[in-house]
DNA sequence: CGTGCATGTTACTTGCGGTAACCACAGTCT
DNA sequence: AGACTGTGGTTACCGCAAGTAACATGCACG
């Protein structure tokens, strides 16, 4: 039959994508996200039509460029939330898990969260549609585990949720303006921001001799 | 002199400017970020090389659009946090301003988020170079709000701007998803961000009968 | 052998950012 | 009046990257 033939074929093009994918990993951690197809084809020792045939087009590319950095990041940080230990240290953990990767990577990081956008033909784009995808997959992510490990009451779900993303995207900014201009070590922005969130914003005092009231 | 002849043209060409900026924000707001200059300079009734005569570049008129935007944005959310009021309340009402602005004109607040970052020759990014210029602005103000307003003990300042940045993150990363979604009313969604930031996360206790432990 | 069929190539089209060179009209100087 | 300058405008072009069409090649199967 030629079902074995088949799998045979898909294996093989299997391996090829990844081969692909791994060059394209290269020359976009070496050029940034702007690199070409061209010179994503050259890297893999071959000519653009095959990464067409491949991925369909550029945006095609980086979406399967992404998921993998962005699963492989997602598993990092999976483990840091479900590890065995108090909620704080589980929080600032992620945190800090977080932040090592984009630090470690800042290439990856940028790529990630800026995927092509500039694709002519772009119309119809509902706002959000295509906006960073990962910040959406790590804030359902967040918010799932929230809503099966805390009890929130009623509607806990959709806060859950809210929560998730707010938090991912509290990291998300606060990593960003980190990494950009390094205004204190890593431990004392996850400090910072774990204090945030445990709620300190509210506690803190008025400032004495501040201006108005 | 020619010191009034100058500021006559001086007048006049700032009119221009800021009429060409109007037909870019129509065209922009129409068509998208991928908006080019052809449709732009069309818009405005003229032929590209003006637009680059008054903006030097793709990025130059995206970055004085921009600017409108944020100043205005920024001008708003001043206002909501300088009320005079209860500091939750503050902060109900500065998130609450800023969904309402993005539910209001999406276009605006999608372009806003993701400036030209495509443009050729653009080696040497340092990461967070471009990146959302918006953001960052919200998060230095309101770390500056924050620091002149609140009592945080020592490290203040950094500490403010941390927050700053996590909070405007938060909201950017929630709206963001709520404006896709729509899951649930803006005020809804404010609750439970402002929740969120008066440390229920914290407080909630486990869920009883939850997976592990 | 020829017929598919996957893999690869060259060479092209289209569209955009950006620029050079040219045009026309106002005012100014002599 | 007529040459001189500068400002707002245009056409026509360059370079480059995305995406495609059409052609070539190698290999299994009847």
């Amino acid at each position: 039959m030629d079902t074995t033939q088949r799998t045979e074929q898909q294996r093989s093009a299997d391996r090829r994508r990844r081969e692909l994918l791994e060059a394209a990993d290269r020359v976009v951690l070496r050029d940034g996200p702007g690199a070409s197809m061209n010179a994503i084809a050259a890297e893999a020792g071959i000519t653009k039509p095959i990464l067409y045939r491949h991925f369909g087009d550029k945006g095609g590319l980086y979406a399967a460029l992404a998921k993998r950095h962005t699963d492989a990041l997602l598993d990092s940080l999976r483990a840091a939330l479900d590890a065995p230990a108090e909620r704080r240290e589980r929080v600032e953990a992620t945190l800090d898990t977080y932040l090592a990767a984009i630090e470690a990577r800042p290439q990856v990081y940028r790529f990630l969260m800026h995927p092509a956008e500039g694709s002519p033909g772009d119309q119809g784009f509902d706002v959000g549609k295509h906006s960073a995808p990962l910040l959406r997959r790590m804030g359902e992510e967040l918010a799932q585990v929230i809503e099966e490990r805390l009890d929130l009451g009623p509607g806990s779900q959709q806060l859950a949720r809210v929560w998730g993303h707010g938090i991912v995207g509290m990291m998300h900014a606060a990593g960003d303006w980190w990494l950009g201009e390094r205004p204190c070590s890593r431990a004392e922005l996850v400090r910072g921001l774990a204090d945030l969130l445990w709620g300190r914003l509210a506690a803190a005092g008025d400032k004495v001799g501040g201006p108005g009231f």
